[in-house]
DNA sequence: CAGTGGTCTAGACCACCAT
DNA sequence: TGGTGGTCTAGACCACTGC
């Protein structure tokens, strides 16, 4: 019983829409949903978890706002996927000055590595734990703007090849989720100014020393866990990160 | 009565709890209350827009959510300001690579002109229109580390002067909110990586060419109308932009 | 037309704050 | 102790979707 329960809860526990928001996230994590899946009804979820359908609604409110579902009048709730067209640029904010956002993906590299130092403390695993590395550029009007390179743990994505990564033709994240089951859910980005080295100059098409845009990016998937690391350089000259501060 | 105002709307309007929160901007717009400031407790809104009071709640939520208000449990619900401490490092992105935040600040000028173009089109003015150009540096333990220049419309800053801010102690948001009534809720932010000119570098203490991150920033006040177009320069090599993508 | 989410209301009870 | 926001419930009605 829900009300019997409140009472004795004691006050270190979180509020019940937040446990149930937990609970949602639990089982996205473990696969219950797949990502483009509908969820059950606000009703049936409410059964589920023994409370009022208005607390469940406040549940599934906080997770739309987070991207990790999106709801559809009429329709229902829905697991975000990277698929949806909407997605397709969450994470890249490099915009071209005339708002153009589309780009050519060129993959330069994909090989199993076993994970430096810093790699490791990032992705919270082990030194010397398999990882696997991804290079490649993206293109926008046949000129190369980002040179980028990643990170994966090798035990999230058993696999991925050069192969894989050419068949497939949507994003990354698209792939990632689809294929491995890795959903991204939010990043941190640290950005800095950098002078282009040598080999960055010459893939880019720049002069060695020409100011680039550092983007270090770590890639959380479901309850918080990082699983990428990527490190993005970006010719910021026709081009520019957008960002909006709230 | 709200019941039989819904049952006439148009399917164009929006929805009660979006008009209750357009109200309450255009009240803080007017200053009818200003920021530190008690809001009226919900039970109040409630009869005020003669709407239930989990309507308000849903109004204030989103305002919570936009930062324009703050809500204190037992206490109230308050006008969010600058002079808050929480609020001290919210429009400035960039942190020390061992996490401070702190700087010391430094002006360099600050003068009346005409906009030019680029600067009027941004700010919604007509061309030579005055302004009030403001140019400073922010060191950290004793390096310069950003050096900037903002453009303000006079009409909106009505007597802000070299003395003025160096006579006030907080951040310069906090001086907008206090001394001119113009209070910041949200900025966009344009990043590029740029090659130090000589006049940049001299004040930056770094070589000609040394490459830096550029932040143009617009910030908008109540009713998403542009009020400070600000451009700065980043030095970046042990300090870092920090962004959160969800 | 049945089922879904979206809006709005009404009211109970709790936790917290100021006095 | 009185007033504030925070949580939770219950139910009515609307708008939209898809069959």
């Amino acid at each position: 019983m829900p009300c019997a329960a409140m009472r004795v809860m004691p006050k270190t526990a979180a509020p019940l829409y937040e446990q149930i928001r937990q609970l949602i996230v639990a089982a996205l994590a473990a696969g219950e949903w797949r990502p483009g899946d509908a969820l059950p009804s606000e009703a049936a979820l409410a059964q589920r978890f023994g409370a009022s359908p208005g607390t469940v609604r406040r549940a599934l409110d906080e997770l739309t706002a987070e991207h990790l579902v999106e709801r559809r009048q009429g329709s229902g709730t829905f697991v975000s996927t990277h698929s949806a067209p909407r997605q397709q640029f969450r994470f890249l904010r490099l915009v071209a000055d005339d708002e153009a956002r589309g780009f050519t993906r060129e993959l330069l590299g994909c090989r199993r590595m076993r994970a430096v130092a810093a790699v490791a403390r990032a992705l919270g695993i082990r030194t010397s734990e398999p990882v696997i590395e991804v290079r490649r550029m993206l293109h926008r009007r046949g000129r190369p703007v980002v040179l980028e390179e990643m990170w994966l743990p090798e035990r999230h994505f058993e696999g991925l090849s050069a192969e894989v990564i050419t068949a497939h033709a949507g994003t990354l994240y698209a792939l990632f989720e689809s294929r491995f089951g890795v959903h991204m859910v939010r990043a941190e980005e640290k950005l800095r100014a950098v002078a282009a080295t040598p080999d960055a100059a010459a893939l880019l098409q720049v002069a060695p020393g020409e100011p680039l845009l550092s983007v270090e990016r770590l890639a959380f998937t479901y309850g918080d866990r990082p699983v990428e690391l990527r490190r993005g350089l970006y010719y910021t000259n026709s081009d520019h990160y957008r960002n909006e501060l709230n």
